[in-house]
DNA sequence: CCTACCGATCGGTAGG
DNA sequence: CCTACCGATCGGTAGG
């Protein structure tokens, strides 16, 4: 874990704060300095630029999934139990560290050329956990036909939607929101009386 | 439909690329002046602010959804198919007014005060299409038990991602994508050789 | 970590 | 629709 005391810790925290309120753009280094009780020029003996830390949360975000979801996918429990374990990993890291997911959802395309590509890449790399978990329970049958390359993305669309309108004090918690997005992608909608195997 | 040719036209179709594209804090009037051949201050022969020309793209996107899909709710077909036919037309929306339902999705926040909550209330009543839909159709027995509110958000949170990674020349077409949101969000990811009414 | 400052750019306006 | 400009603010730096 990173120390949570530190200046440089702080200035992560109060960032994705005003980031994820008002946007990467929108906020500037004095906003982030004054909430801190600094002065804008401050920030500099602990940033080198405002970009920095806006990369430095992104990628925090995106391990913090990759960190929560891939050990479930080494687990050999049935395909439809083992999806529904990642989809709460996932409800849960964005219920539990809200301010970074909704500007890693938000705000990583804002970063420059380079960067952008190493976001790109482990947001590809988070979804392959998905669409190889997908093909798998293909391959055994535990799935109906699909595109696992495609699905994946819808099923990862829906998932990246919660930062959005997830409210941390409204009536729904993380177990509800993730059963029900389990079911809804799992399940589906349709009135199903009578499922069995071929 | 709109005069297509007037300036104020061509206003907002340089300034949705540009939005689309970089967001609307990081493009600037002259931004948009320049993809049209004028100086900056010239703009304001047509519009009176920057935050107009956003309100009028987004306020224009949520209605071409609504246009779209909210006919489709007055019809007498089985829930599961209307609801396909919903999907359908929300994809068409996105996928023929690109770039403006990306302004809608990514920028609507950069709103202030009033209008922020005008556009939520369309995005409100665009949503309680569903919600109804989805209602009616466990009054009548055709989906199965499942709370409207939340599976309507949930629904709509999955269709509110394809602006960000639909490709126009990409090898998916609007109907592929619209048929596998449909397969993924009414029956489900699980094989179910047999499905039959209670 | 502050003071003081840099050049650049912002949204918007006046006057024609 | 342009020229010329307004005050404000931007990210970042120098020097202490």
């Amino acid at each position: 874990m990173v120390d949570t005391d530190t200046r440089k810790e702080q200035i992560y925290e109060a960032a994705s704060a005003l980031f994820s309120a008002h946007g990467y753009e929108a906020t500037s280094v004095r906003d982030i300095a004054r909430e801190l009780g600094l002065q804008g020029g401050s920030l500099y003996a602990h940033i080198s630029s405002k970009e920095d830390v806006l990369f430095e949360i992104v990628v925090r975000a995106a391990d913090a999934f990759y960190a929560a979801v891939a050990p479930l996918t080494e687990r050999a429990d049935p395909t439809l139990e083992l999806m529904r374990q990642m989809i709460h990993a996932h409800v849960g890291v964005v219920v539990n560290n809200l301010s970074h997911a909704v500007v890693f959802q938000q705000d990583w395309r804002r970063l420059a050329g380079p960067r952008k590509l190493e976001v790109l890449a482990l947001r590809d790399g988070y979804e392959a956990l998905f669409r190889r978990v997908i093909a798998a329970g293909l391959a055994r049958g535990e799935l109906r036909e699909c595109d696992p390359r495609l699905t994946s993305t819808l099923l990862l669309s829906a998932l990246n939607g919660l930062p959005a309108w997830f409210q941390p004090d409204g009536r729904l918690d993380a177990d509800t929101i993730a059963d029900n997005f389990a079911d809804l992608l799992l399940n589906g909608l349709g009135a199903t009386s009578v499922r069995s195997e071929p």
